[in-house]
DNA sequence: TATCCACAGGAAATCAGGGTGT
DNA sequence: ACACCCTGATTTCCTGTGGATA
């Protein structure tokens, strides 16, 4: 057994957390999965759908159509709720629901091949291997077999994602034509979508048959209007006596600030919520709402670097090296290859990078706040890019060490930085030649 | 004021690695 | 074994550009 009392005692940890305070009755009512008995301040927005989807109770198919807002406004759980609802209605001809996230499930061939396996309930597209069109009219026939003369729903959310990428307006083309090429089965298209200006970029015929001119709009949540869900999530997933409204309130303010987003609120109280538990409160307390803010941004932010590609964190620790040794040097794209390229040469099996590449994923971590990079034209010394760390040191070095190959590269002095430097307006900056 | 640097960033091609059916 | 498919990462090729300097 251990003895030291700075060390990790799982048994006594496990059996010390038995005996505190209960706190969680339901978990899952705080997921954003979970789908309530009753959706608080979304009336209008169920409304809208469920007239534009009722005909699908008497098996007529309903006009495709797109959900706006931004994220944590509610979108995917009233789709969801009124799919519920509506299924639940429906006598003979169930309609079918088929989701897709975008995010997850991001290639056309994917897409196609998700909706085949999910109708059929069985993995039997290949995750990769086979033309489109033969899927394509693969499931044309399932469809028309399985669903018969049903409705099916087919709800693409993160639309946006695909307008972006190579192929994405062909596909969402193809499933606004599938009627056409359907005996019996009727689908209908709802789009979700995080951009409002996702429209500009997607192909006017596909917009059209979405019924994009006029979209249902979901406006972020007010403060009260988060309390609310919030009070009602609560009472479900905790014990009586374990919260307080003062604490529901605080949460929801504090997500009211970050644009109204529902899901932010939410895993801000379950976050609290552990907190307390860990800490054998009995009640969870405004303390704990601070404390889970904090460890939701670190959270986030180090999940999303762990889950960069190598190549990207490589960008990053380069970025990482040349603040930390040169905290005066102003860095500027071209350090940032070169440095990249020395790590590069100091791990093996490690090929360099092109500069169009590392440019692209300066972009990315600009784009994920990680650091902030301004286009800066330096007349003779050329057009370049002007980087900043966005976040402290420590935190960064705390994270990037946790990447093995990465660890070791923590305390290299980069030498292609060390050799001439020339002022410009007061700051240094590599000499050009 | 024309010049010219050091890139930015778009588009298309390529590659490697996963797969298919015949 | 072969021709072919899909994907994600990357390269290749390219045109565009803000503004200090000559």
């Amino acid at each position: 057994m251990l003895t030291n009392k700075d060390e990790f005692n799982i048994e006594d940890f496990y059996a010390h957390y038995l005996k505190g305070p209960k706190i969680f009755q339901k978990r899952e009512a705080l997921e954003t999965s979970y789908v309530p008995e009753e959706l608080p301040h979304r009336d209008k927005e169920i409304k809208k759908i469920a007239e534009l989807t009722a005909c699908a109770l008497i098996g007529d198919a309903p006009s495709s159509f797109l959900c706006y807002g931004m994220t944590g406004t509610g979108k995917t759980a009233t789709v969801r709720y009124v799919s519920q609802k509506l299924t639940r209605h429906a006598r003979a001809k169930k309609p079918w629901w088929i989701y897709v996230n975008c995010n997850v499930v991001s290639t056309p061939y994917r897409i196609l091949a998700h909706i085949y396996n999910t109708i059929s309930n069985r993995e039997r597209i290949p995750p990769t291997g086979l033309p489109k069109d033969v899927i394509f009219k693969q499931l044309l026939g399932l469809l028309d077999q399985k669903v018969g003369d049903s409705v099916c729903f087919l709800v693409l959310d993160e639309i946006d994602i695909l307008s972006d990428k190579k192929g994405g307006n062909e596909i969402l083309y193809d499933l606004t034509r599938l009627n056409e090429n359907l005996d019996y089965c009727k689908t209908s298209l709802i789009g979700i979508s995080n951009k409002l200006n996702f429209k500009k970029y997607l192909d006017p015929r596909v917009l059209s048959s979405l019924g994009g001119e006029c979209p249902i709009v979901f406006h972020p949540y007010n403060a009260n209007e988060l309390a609310d869900i919030l009070k009602k999530r609560a009472a479900i997933a905790f014990y009586p006596g374990t919260h307080e409204e003062g604490v529901i309130r605080y949460c929801a303010a504090l997500a009211a600030e970050e644009n109204g987003d529902a899901r932010k609120a939410l895993q801000l109280l379950k976050k609290a919520a552990e907190i307390a538990q860990r800490k054998h409160s009995k009640k969870i307390l405004e303390r704990h709402v601070d404390e889970a803010r904090l460890e939701l941004e670190k959270d986030q932010v180090e999940e999303f670097i762990l889950g960069l590609p190598f190549q990207a964190k490589l960008v990053l620790t380069a970025i990482y090296l040349i603040s930390k040794y040169f905290p005066n040097h102003v860095i500027i794209s071209g350090d940032v290859y070169d440095v990249h390229s020395e790590l590069c040469n100091l791990l093996p099996k490690k090929r360099k990078l092109t500069e169009r590449r590392i440019s692209d994923y300066i972009n990315e971590l600009t784009l994920a706040g990680l650091i902030c990079a301004r286009i800066k034209s330096r007349g003779y010394y050329g057009r370049t890019k002007i980087i900043t760390l966005s976040m402290g040191l420590d935190m960064l070095e705390r994270i990037l060490s946790k990447e093995e190959s990465i660890a070791e590269l923590l305390n290299y002095r980069p030498l292609s930085l060390q050799k001439d430097k020339v002022k410009i307006n007061g700051a240094v900056f590599k000499k050009l030649y």
